[in-house]
DNA sequence: CTTACGGCCTGGGTGC
DNA sequence: TGCACCCAGGCCGTAA
């Protein structure tokens, strides 16, 4: 589940190895994913790809102006930031979703869903077996409006900023590390991992936690965060980079996915919970439970399963 | 107003 | 071997 290192790995291998690429013609499969198809398929053709960024956890591929009439060519050195006019292929991985560039003699495969004929004769392909993911094209004002809104990505906020975005909502510090509108780009591996390093309990209410627990855990992020860049992010589920490869951080996880398993500081072992709909990983000797939460419990909230044949169905009557 | 929570989308992995 | 079920992240509707 590609969370913000993982994006920035993708990033950084795209960067590689289709900066400046021009895409030549688009094929797609299924659309459901997509916002507007026929906005790709019209818009993209012709396009050279000058940048590739990561906000949050999207993958921001912009593309210079349509038909530029100056030979274009000069290097992107930076100054295409201009707000205005600026054009991009928006891309989420969702949970399955990937991108890379194949030789275009190379077979797709399964649950390949759009492909970016390159004019070096490569495909940028993008598969993604759930289509959890997105990708849209956007321009201009809409461009903006899609990013505006989201919050600070968690390697530029200040600790100041970041005690102040942990204060501003009365909600657990779970939510609010994966609610991207008050940090863009975390979700659940990297929320659990930093809780874990912070010594913070997942429910705990943020505008609870003292200044020094949230410096703690602003700074347990952005290490966090930083390690797993360097180590190309986390392989849980199937995430390959850019060039196909898994990363390596997930050998570094200490509490996602470690139910059962020892602590690593303590040997108590690790727990699994419900925490803001997610499942939650955390040592429940560490990271001591607020007072009055059922948190400690193993599932809490363990609903009974109801068919698919409309069993469970509960009426208000 | 706020936050919490269930359900939906989908299909690979798992376990029976 | 087959197959039902769980679960994931983001979003949305609704409850409190």
């Amino acid at each position: 589940m590609p969370e913000l290192p993982e994006v920035e790995t993708v990033a950084r291998g795209l960067r590689e190895s289709v900066l400046g690429r021009r895409i030549l013609s688009v094929t797609l499969g299924k659309t459901d994913f997509i916002d507007d198809p026929a906005a790709l398929e019209q818009q993209l053709p012709g396009r050279q790809i000058i940048a590739v960024e990561r906000y949050g956890k999207f993958l921001l591929l912009q593309l210079a102006p349509p038909a530029s009439a100056g030979s274009g060519g000069s290097a992107p050195s930076g100054a295409s930031n201009g707000d205005g006019g600026s054009a991009s292929l928006l891309v989420h991985l969702g949970m399955t979703g990937h991108i890379a560039p194949h030789p275009g003699s190379q077979p797709c495969k399964k649950h390949t869903h759009a492909c970016f004929l390159l004019d070096d004769g490569r495909e940028l392909r993008y598969t993604d077996a759930r289509r959890f993911g997105r990708m849209a094209y956007l321009a201009g004002a809409a461009l903006e409006e899609e990013l505006h809104g989201f919050g600070a990505d968690p390697l530029e906020v200040s600790a100041e900023g970041f005690v102040e975005r942990m204060r501003m909502r009365r909600a657990r510090v779970k939510a609010l590390l994966l609610d991207q509108s008050v940090l863009r780009g975390v979700g659940n591996i990297y929320a659990d991992e930093s809780l874990w390093r912070a010594k913070i309990h997942p429910a705990r209410l943020g505008a609870r936690l003292t200044r020094k627990q949230a410096e703690t855990l602003h700074h347990a992020l952005r290490a966090i965060l930083e390690k797993a860049i360097v180590m190309r992010g986390s392989s849980i589920s199937d995430f390959l980079d850019a060039e196909g490869e898994p990363g390596e951080y997930q050998r570094r996880h200490r509490a996602y996915g470690r139910e059962g398993k020892p602590c690593y500081r303590c040997g108590t072992p690790i727990r699994r919970t419900i925490v803001a709909g997610r499942s939650s990983y955390f040592c429940p000797r560490c990271q001591r439970a607020p007072r009055g939460s059922a948190a400690t419990l193993p599932l809490p909230k363990r609903r009974i399963q109801q068919r698919k044949t409309a069993v469970g169905r509960m009426g208000s009557g």
